[in-house]
DNA sequence: CACAATTAAGTTGTGTGCAACTAAATGGCC
DNA sequence: GGCCATTTAGTTGCACACAACTTAATTGTG
């Protein structure tokens, strides 16, 4: 929820402050946006680049997140699509409801937990898998980053990520 | 590869594809995830942990990011605001429009170019810099990194962002 | 000067992303 | 068995992000 109050700093409670006063206070501003800028602007130059791609596939990127869960694991509740995609149900329920309109997944209640809904590829769904293998080494050659690289960035990523998940949780400890 | 299929392969086109193909057919899917999910969930993350810290302000992160740009170059016409940020006018226009209605900017056409608005902070606009002033420390103590490895992760973004337009530009090369 | 091409904002429509809420089902606990 | 807290999807509302389009102003060219 993150609805609360916010009496200001406590995203630093408990975080090793450990950054150097050495850059002059007009600084701040400019070189946070570069770090800030430089990962949105990196996030949206890939979604425009798989755009590109995916659209033979008639996939938008987070549909294409999906049907790779769905790929990998066969049928899956929503619940735990959720999970792997770090998404929640406002995201997901209209995202799948566009999938199962498409003709790629079906969605149907679980039988032993009517809460749960199971998600599937249908045949057109599994049969798409084969055409978007190409997919990856597109992406990767348009990077131009080496797979060392490649992997190097995804444990940096990884671990910001961590750390800002942990950071935001101190603040929100109540959700997903 | 990037034989028959797609008329997309142009993305291929003009890069050495030097990928060595030392990764199974069907661990391509699984990689391919983890290079632009973890982007992906790193870019949310961010988003996760400003939402948290502009909320003081008022401020959305993209609105954030137009303020920056304000605060530094003071009255900018949209077009150069949508240069720096890397956003259109359909993005931007709704943007600016609640900005305006925030009190926090004042947009009016150009005298010289009737085409072109001017954007400039009001007083409370300008007024606002000063408490966004620790927003930057709280970012980079929340990643966990140092300024170093921020400064490093900053280069491989951009030099990523560039190699992804390239590639991108290469597909639709009559827009933006 | 006239007129086509270009440029700058804005509008419309679609698709996320997320907070806040609702509804239904389940699981504990007495 | 009855009741309440929790869990799971879904809905609503708001704010990007971007493609495609419209409108108005400017520029370039003959």
């Amino acid at each position: 929820m993150c609805a609360t109050k916010w009496p200001a700093g406590a995203i630093l409670d408990g975080m090793s402050t450990q950054v150097p006063q050495t850059v002059p206070q007009e600084e701040w501003l400019r070189l946070d946006r570069q770090i800030c800028f430089s990962l949105h602007a990196a996030s949206r130059a890939f979604n425009g680049v798989y755009r590109v791609i995916l659209k033979d596939l008639g996939l938008t990127y987070p549909q294409y997140l999906v049907m790779l869960v769905l790929w990998e694991h066969g049928e899956t509740p929503v619940k735990r699509l959720g999970e792997h995609l770090r998404l929640d149900s406002g995201t997901l329920s209209p995202l799948l409801k566009r999938l199962e309109a498409a003709g790629l997944v079906r969605r149907e209640r679980s039988a032993r937990d009517e809460r749960s809904v199971e998600v599937r590829p249908t045949p057109e769904g599994a049969a798409l898998r084969e055409r978007a293998e190409e997919v990856p080494r597109r992406i990767v050659s348009a990077t131009g980053f080496t797979l060392e690289e490649i992997g190097d960035l995804h444990a940096r990523l990884d671990r910001l990520t961590g750390a800002l998940d942990a950071a935001a949780l101190q603040e929100s400890p109540g959700r997903r």
